[in-house]
DNA sequence: ATACTAGTTGACCGACCGGTCTATTGCAAG
DNA sequence: CTTGCAATAGACCGGTCGGTCAACTAGTAT
């Protein structure tokens, strides 16, 4: 217990990074035992298998999010419409300082795991998705308090925020595809504006 | 000349598919000419490699697109807001049409593609990005038709353009994740009510 | 001192990867 | 009938893939 054991921490540490700026597939096991200076008994003495892996790494890095810059983002203080704008900031730093590190933009994790994987693993596919789901009830929240304060008028806070996840994923994968953070902050604007009205039978 | 050669044809049809609802790294070069019924000289003679390949396809694909769903949604003879409409429905008939072929939802080749290498491969990603911009012109060419006709009021169509097909790509990639065509059909009513103003210096 | 076990080593596995190469086929032009 | 060449066949290549395994190490509990 007090021993100092890090050899799991380090492969996850090493391996987020890769799978964020390549791809799941790009990222062999031989590559990471290298990087985290261990050897292959050892990574299967913490991973069953590469895809036990990944599948960690998508809740670290849900973590990590969550603790960071969407904690920051969401935060309670500022008013509600405010937050959304945040997430767009965050979005465009986050972006360009991966960029100005290595030259290439390398997206969203989890954007990234769902188009190469989720047709071919569907407990993967669930994950990624539950991820989404609770980044979509962020939006909610905050479309919910904006409402409630008058900011906005009524609308249908739980499909407009999945509206505007929608929006913010595809927006990284333009700007992927382009490789430039500007994009983020040309087509950000009208993050905040999509509604999507409450459907009246 | 009056011979039949379909091979490199029917490589690309095969490869198509594979690469739409698999990925790119999925795909290797063995399955391609079995499916194919022709073996690795015949491949070899025809792609100096599985990168030239991809870039084939991509070519291939946008051009049936553009022929296909996108001609008739882009139809002149409609109202350009219509369009837009239209785009939505062959999007949510595409997605939907495979998911009941194969169970699952392959999302857009180009997206997947620029997701998975775009920051492996720098040519590929350009010519990704090509296929993004001739998009987006598709769009910015209906705005400005239904600005000139007073349907909407003046706006900034080239950005709006990209925004659009921002949202568009968005709404598949969760359509994906959550492997649920009516995605589309939720968030696809907010697509023609992105608006991003002209800049007024 | 002993037994146990979590952690680690590194050789090894079969399968498959993208790609090469030589030999052969079959058609078409001279 | 010969020459030439695009097209095809299929064995072969080194390397890497994800994964296994028996042996060993070191710290802990008894």
């Amino acid at each position: 217990m007090s021993n100092i054991n890090d050899t799991r921490e380090r492969i996850i540490r090493v391996v987020k990074t890769r799978f964020h700026n390549r791809s799941y597939a790009d990222v062999g096991i031989k590559e990471i035992c290298d990087m985290a200076s261990i050897q292959k008994g050892s990574f299967y003495h913490f991973f069953p298998s590469k895809r036990d892996l990944v599948l960690a790494v998508i809740d670290e890095f849900a973590l990590d999010w969550a603790n960071g810059f969407v904690a920051e983002a969401f935060d309670p203080a500022l008013p509600p419409m405010e937050r959304i704008d945040y997430v767009i900031d965050a979005a465009y730093f986050w972006q360009k300082s991966s960029k100005d590190l290595n030259g290439h933009i390398p997206g969203c994790l989890f954007g990234n795991l769902a188009l190469e994987i989720s047709t071919q693993d569907d407990v993967l596919r669930a994950k990624l998705n539950a991820v989404f789901t609770s980044a979509k009830d962020r939006f909610r929240g905050t479309l919910d308090e904006a409402v409630e304060q008058g900011t906005i008028k009524p609308l249908d806070s739980e499909t407009t925020a999945e509206a505007m996840l929608a929006y913010l994923e595809g927006m990284i994968l333009l700007a992927k595809a382009e490789n430039d953070p500007e994009v983020i902050y040309r087509l950000g604007p009208a993050l905040k504006n999509i509604r999507i009205e409450t459907n009246r039978h």
